[in-house]
RNA sequence: GGUCCGGUAGCUCAGCUGGAUAGAGCAGCAGCCUUCUAAGCUGCUGGUCGGGGGUUCGAAUCCCUCCCGGAUCACCA
């Protein structure tokens, strides 16, 4: 979305967050030192935020062996899990973190460190980069003197239980917590601390949030949050929200394991890509590392682009099995036709001519013409909504008006110069835009595959 | 139950600021490689646009209502 809209004119910074605090690492951390023996992700061999992911499982796994030696436990999994002497280990890592425990700040960080070193790994390999990254463990205290400013300013209140709470129920919403009765940080609490911070070092007129639809709610209530406390700049917060990607069998689930992460669906395909360029034996006169470097760029296409062509808010089930297509509708369809428009520019060599703008045209000819000049509202349009699926329809259709101008007419070998120079242009013209158009995908395109 | 988002060919989607016979891909069927890459091209088959009302000369598109699916309504993130 970013690279979309820095090509309709806005000046964009990316940057990251990282919740890396809370009761979900304390989680983690509670179950290494139970049962970790000292074991690291180096040790074993399993990826950095894998293997802390792990702990993660592990501890609720812990948590339902507890509870089966507790009878008349409530369903409510979350209310039962209070009963339990692991859960009660980990609230209390999170008060000893927030004051400052040398020993427990020690773990958190080990093991953080280790989920930075597995999250590069596959931002490296997808391709993705930030320009600045923001931690929430840095940004709770200011939070909580955000929720202090709004008690203040009379917009927040304290409940009697000790909460500090907004009420949202003139907007159409509820109650909401913004800071724990015992005084720690949540969730809100920080990205509450976070706007503000981005907003001070970037002042920028537009905060974009590219966050799954689960966290609907708690954007708006973000937003309402801190215009409540009269922060202008709050207007601009936009919440790109984008339905979660599901397995055939329904959601993935970190807290049972069931994490088909990103790592699994990169490997899958790659693996399915070099599979089906060594069928089509796409790959003589490659060197090994050029190969390598198709499947990556064939197999990151088809998955980027799956995922793309379709609008932000719909639901996406995804079988690497079916999914992961090389033929019509997909990224490779499209980087197919780049690498035949390379292709015939190569043979064409440097033999480029006039052109005679009076000569009459092909159907195909004109629409391919008519396609190229949509481009840039195209861009403009993505950008307006974002959406990037805009981008990825508009870059099929064109490679689809491509190859049947490709198989209707000779460009090569066309009857006259004028024609052929005509053509030939048009094909170069294709090929920029395809480029252009996937490169805003985050998409590769090759010269040859 | 409240709020938000989806519901268009067997499957995955486009079209949704109203306009002519509703478009692609996959799947199925039939063709096309001695000519620039067949991961391609061409043709055929396939649709009560979730149901019902309404507005309009005209509705997949706007309004109302109901049904189905998802998300959410945490002192999790």
């Amino acid at each position: 979305m970013s690279e979309i809209l820095k090509a309709a004119g806005y000046d964009v910074t990316k940057v990251n967050i990282y919740n890396d605090r809370g009761i979900a690492i304390c989680k983690s951390m509670v179950a290494y030192k139970r049962y970790g023996n000292g074991a690291t992700p180096q040790t074993t061999g399993i990826k950095g935020d894998h293997f802390v992911g792990d702990w993660y499982v592990k501890f609720n796994e812990a948590v339902g062996e507890e509870l089966k030696a507790i009878p008349n436990a409530p369903a409510d999994k979350d209310e039962a899990q209070k009963l339990t002497s692991i859960f009660k280990e980990a609230q209390e890592m999170l008060l000893k973190w927030e004051a400052g425990d040398p020993e427990t700040i020690a773990l958190w960080k080990l093991m953080n460190d280790w989920v930075y070193e597995g999250f590069d790994e596959t931002f490296k390999v997808l391709g993705v980069d930030f320009q600045k990254d923001y931690f929430e463990s840095q940004t709770y205290k200011l939070g909580k003197s955000i929720v202090d400013e709004g008690l203040q300013k009379n917009v927040f209140y304290k409940r009697k239980d000790g909460a500090v709470a907004v009420d949202l129920t003139a907007e159409g919403l509820d109650e909401k917590v913004l800071l724990r009765a015992d005084g720690t940080s949540i969730y809100i609490t920080q990205d509450l601390a976070t706007a503000e911070l981005r907003y001070d070092e970037f002042k920028m007129d537009k905060m974009i949030y590219v966050v799954a639809n689960e966290q609907d709610y708690h954007f708006k209530v973000l937003k309402l949050a801190l215009q409540k406390l009269g922060k202008a700049w709050a207007d601009g917060i936009y919440h790109l929200s984008y339905a979660l990607v599901e397995s055939p069998t329904g959601r993935f689930k970190s807290r049972e394991g069931k994490t088909a992460d990103a790592d699994d669906l990169i490997s899958e395909v790659l693996r399915i890509a070099e599979e089906k360029t060594r069928e089509l034996g796409k790959i003589d006169g490659f060197t090994e590392e050029q190969a390598l470097e198709l499947y990556k760029t064939i197999g990151l296409g088809a998955l980027k682009y799956f995922i793309l062509r379709v609008n932000p808010y719909k639901k996406i089930i995804f079988n690497p099995e079916e999914s992961i297509d090389f033929h019509g509708h997909t990224g490779p369809f499209i980087q197919y036709t780049h690498a035949r428009i390379s292709a015939v520019s190569r043979k064409a060599g440097e033999t480029m001519g006039k052109m005679n703008e009076t000569m009459a045209l092909a159907n195909v000819e004109r629409e391919l013409i008519i396609q190229l000049s949509e481009y840039e509202n195209v861009v403009k349009s993505a950008a307006e909504k974002y959406d990037p699926s805009e981008v990825a329809n508009y870059v099929y259709n064109l490679a689809k008006t491509y190859n049947s101008f490709y198989h209707e007419l000779p460009i090569l070998t066309a009857a006259t110069e004028d024609e052929r120079n005509f053509r030939l242009q048009l094909s170069k013209q294709t090929g920029v835009v395809i480029s252009k158009a996937m490169n805003l995908l985050g998409i590769a395109v090759p010269e040859k595959m």
